[in-house]
DNA sequence: TTTTGAATCTAATCTAGATTCATTAATCGG
DNA sequence: CCGATTAATGAATCTAGATTAGATTCAAAA
């Protein structure tokens, strides 16, 4: 579709296709900065330096725009970890796979992507229509972490006393609590990883 | 001034008292159900059982009264857990003290006040001035988590590839996302803390 | 150079909610 | 039972923000 053309009409098309982006990333980076309920269109207008009716050449609504934010957010979050997952020799144990995700989800919400960063602080204040459509997605992030957790159990590297359903939402917590309070200008990323990886191995691992 | 009189002009007083209190009770449940952007007024009036307006009898404005169910939160949570942590024997070994906060925390904000569930989902979301309002208490908070992870640390009970910030936000986030997944209709509240404990004491220690 | 359509703007509208206010209902001390 | 004070209401008002309408700009095509 874009490379119809010899190479006019490309130009154009593109230079749209960067503005829609703008917005996008515009209202990811405030929602992941001030949340939901502080985000006004104006803001996103302005840091994509536009006029908030032109938002509306690009999306129906500001609630749609929204809910694209967490759609990409959410798809960009499992999408990192998996293929940090998928890059692990065969043979590496549950434990250290467990670890990787932890390292991949940090770095991701973290450093990587505002989009990342609005789902975990923001998903929890959706309102329901925008919840529901982001539930299918959400949910197979989390399948992703339940299999990790039950692989782990089967091959004996988590303790009995742990619940699995538990232990999953208690960890999954921990990391998405994490834009609430780390910043890069106190604590390198690395070390905020690494507690969290020993935290996780230890807590969860048998012996 | 209340108990100024013998008895009469105590019951008006009382059920004014009384009044007062639904309101912010109605708004602490709509906050940690609904969380902050979904809260209208009209929602807490009706649930105190009132007109939007008879609010305005008892707070200047919603800001205000938002922010007294905060600081209340706050206030309960960190007496809840202190309170806890007052009742163990001198000689508790520091890791049973934060097996200790970890059950009292997750009880107040699962089980025991909206209030506090109000704050763990909320504070991320809240106005600027609200937070500042609320940075004293909850920073009183996290000084009681810091100190007791200090104190383990101190006893030789934390290991030394933990860094002891990121860990005691590690575990807070766990704890304050809870709310987020924690359903009293599937799994104990019991089984949640056991778990929760264990994973921070297994996390944490040392061996 | 005219025409066209995409991209954006300014100015106007619309609406959900918070807030105000004048008034009514309830309560109480005497 | 009577004013006076306290509680609460219904009917406005006010406002921030989202959304719409109608120009306007401008680059490319004809």
């Amino acid at each position: 579709m874009e490379t119809t053309s010899r190479n006019s009409a490309e130009a154009p098309a593109l230079k749209a296709a960067a503005t829609r982006d703008r917005i996008l990333a515009a209202a990811a980076r405030t929602l992941s900065l001030k949340g939901y309920s502080a985000t006004r269109l104006a803001d996103i207008a302005e840091q994509a330096g536009l006029r908030p009716p032109a938002v509306y050449y690009y999306f129906p609504s500001r609630e749609e725009l929204i809910a694209e934010v967490m759609t990409v957010g959410q798809l960009r979050l499992r999408e990192h970890v998996e293929s940090a997952l998928t890059a692990l020799p065969d043979d590496t144990p549950p434990m250290d796979r467990i670890c990787a995700a932890v390292e991949a989800h940090l770095r991701v919400e973290l450093d990587l992507s505002d989009f990342a960063t609005a789902v975990s602080r923001n998903s929890g204040q959706l309102p329901e229509d925008i919840r529901d459509r982001l539930r299918a997605d959400s949910s197979a992030y989390f399948d992703l972490w339940r299999d990790l957790l039950v692989k782990a159990r089967a091959a004996g590297a988590v303790r009995d006393d742990i619940d699995l359903r538990a232990a999953r939402m208690l960890v999954m917590g921990a990391l998405n609590w994490t834009p609430e309070w780390w910043n890069p200008r106190q604590g390198s990323l690395t070390g905020v990883i690494r507690t969290a990886q020993s935290l996780v191995r230890h807590g969860l691992g048998a012996l």
